[in-house]
DNA sequence: ACGCGTCACTGACACGTGTCACCTATCTGA
DNA sequence: TCAGATAGGTGACACGTGTCAGTGACGCGT
């Protein structure tokens, strides 16, 4: 506990036993100009003029030493950061995901932010917000997983966030929303299947937990549009294992339904799948449809009918990301962003 | 239209009011204390003494101003963070990485580091370090996509960084190095092809940017395992779209295979079908196998033969990164983790 | 000689936190 | 009574950066 590190002593002593990080200070020595300098040449700040000379000293010094900015240090002395916050309970597997994702990520890293997956799992909506809140982002982007509540909302404008937007099923309360219109898919599922003839429609609902707030709207949809055909919806629990989707095909004729939604493409393969081996004739006896018109749904014969979603494309969602936090979103209100279409193949 | 945009229905649209962030020198004056008791208390440090009455007064006061640490001025003072690196090029897609990611996030944060994902598209291998050098991450951990090299490693060493991790096809310099015996995957599959009888095996290449550094060691692997039992192995490129398989499946007559290892079950699967629909009997004329062991290669027919691969575990990842963050991590540099095999189904 | 403007640069402060050394009462034992 | 121990706390510094207000040198017109 008293031992004490040896110190640098400013020059007196000309080396460290332990290599130090390089600071400005170091490169302002080695350029033999202030820090000052150092950090106008830089940054090439516009404002104050240097000698190109001088600039190339001190570029020269940077490279030398390795230098590299502290980006803690920037943050605490701007007082804000280009952190761009992504809240993730589990990392959602899917290609519309991760796609997506990837095109936010290059486009925030385009307008010159850091997007931060950061997993708060298990933590209730106010204790993931301060976990949140304490790398003080310039944005939150929730995607519809964790919720946001009016007092999360709170401490995180507390905080000094600038921006909040979330992107799920419904509007939150303080927020930049962007509403993704789940019962639309359902409806416009439904809609196809009662319009190629079907009156008993079964509406596959995953047992995962973390897809309630997808399959619980999209149930809802179908069933607005079964009532305004009198038509019958039936919800269907299922668990994404081929136990439970030979389970549920065995109940199949007793359940009397010759049309079913799968909640989405991977769900609808699982129960078409399990269906054709319990000689359920599909599409004759049962059509099936499933959503975000993955490529794999093409592979199975019949064809997976789909539900084509066209999410918001990252491009855009970064944009608004930037508007938001420099405060000069745009006022106009409700916009339509995307729709829902069937693609008819096969199965239904 | 099934998507809006909605803006804060605070009344503050845009404009808030400038209420500025609390630090703890506002909790200390509020509790009528100082500020180091302030951080005594909400750090609960043990080598000091803070009677109890004051400690809820100072927690009171913290509640009541909503006040959060400022995690850039923790570690400006501490000198290091507790964020850990993991640099993507393209988030991949696949749920043997989503798992496997979701894993080590979860364990990582219950050694109480953060994760962030970091993209750098584009730029050359030292710019790159340098960007993420920026964040003076505690640990680098590199998952095969982003080349880590010598330069690189110089650099983030220089800025701090306790320990770089690669996982990958070979090691890196300078790096502790989990190395994924991607031979033994091709390996394994044409072991088990030419065991059951086929002599000429074709090997699919995918054209997807990116997975190069999986595919060419898995055909080499393959070519290994052929040529000692004197069989043949020929790459097959193949982009993930249905027109290209069909285009491959078009050409199989002339290729005269008798076998085919799908780079893995994605593409194992789009081929089959291709090959199906061209009058291709699998397994009979051809046998095919996959990897990675996806449940939607057991819903087509023939149920699709693979390659389980095991990962290491995302918590034991975990443990390596913190071991090697406090220096206790044993320097063995390289190590082989993957250990693959055979699950046979019915396409081969 | 003097005022004035421009050029090229520098000194010093603030951002928010953790921690070490120090300080003042009060209590203890002889 | 007095030295020493202990409880309970405080003042001050350092971390690395960006930026504002100066500051000396120099050229120029009168």
């Amino acid at each position: 506990m008293s031992q004490s590190i040896e110190q640098p002593a400013d020059g007196t002593t000309g080396r460290t036993p332990v290599r130090a990080v390089p600071t400005s200070a170091d490169v302002a020595r080695l350029a033999g100009v202030s820090r000052a300098t150092v950090s106008y040449v830089l940054n090439n700040t516009s404002a104050v003029r240097i000698s190109e000379p001088t600039r190339e000293r001190v570029r020269e010094a940077a490279r030398e030493l390795g230098y590299v900015p502290h980006a803690a240090a920037r943050t605490l002395r701007a007082g804000h950061s280009r952190l761009v916050l992504l809240p993730t309970a589990h990392v959602p597997v899917g290609p519309l995901y991760s796609g997506f994702f990837n095109d936010l990520q290059w486009a925030l890293r385009r307008l010159d932010y850091t997007v931060v997956q950061y997993g708060s799992v298990g933590l209730a909506a106010e204790d993931a917000a301060r976990a949140w809140a304490e790398l003080r982002p310039a944005a939150v982007v929730s995607m519809g997983e964790v919720e946001v509540t009016p007092g999360a909302v709170e401490i995180l404008r507390r905080s000094g966030v600038k921006a909040v937007i979330t992107v799920g099923t419904r509007a939150a309360e303080g927020t930049h929303s962007l509403v993704l219109d789940q019962p639309r898919v359902g409806e416009v599922a439904a809609e196809h299947l009662i319009a190629t003839g079907r009156r008993r429609i079964g509406v596959v609902v995953p047992e995962e937990p973390g897809l309630g707030m997808f399959s619980g709207p999209r149930l809802d949809g179908a069933r607005r549009a079964a009532e305004a055909a009198g038509a019958t919806v039936v919800p269907l629990p299922l668990a994404y294992t081929e136990e439970s989707a030979v389970a549920l095909a065995a109940r199949w004729p007793e359940l009397g339904l010759d049309a079913v939604f799968g909640y989405n493409d991977e769900y609808a393969m699982l129960l078409m799948r399990a269906l054709q081996d319990a000689g359920v004739d599909v599409p004759g006896d049962t059509a099936v449809i499933g959503a975000d018109d993955l490529l794999l749904g093409r592979l199975l014969r019949p064809r997976l009918s789909t539900v084509h979603i066209d999410l918001i494309e990252g491009g855009e969602l970064a944009a608004l990301v930037d508007d938001a936090v420099n405060g000069t979103a745009d006022a106009t209100g409700r916009r339509p962003l995307l729709d829902s279409r069937v693609i008819v193949r096969e199965s239904s």
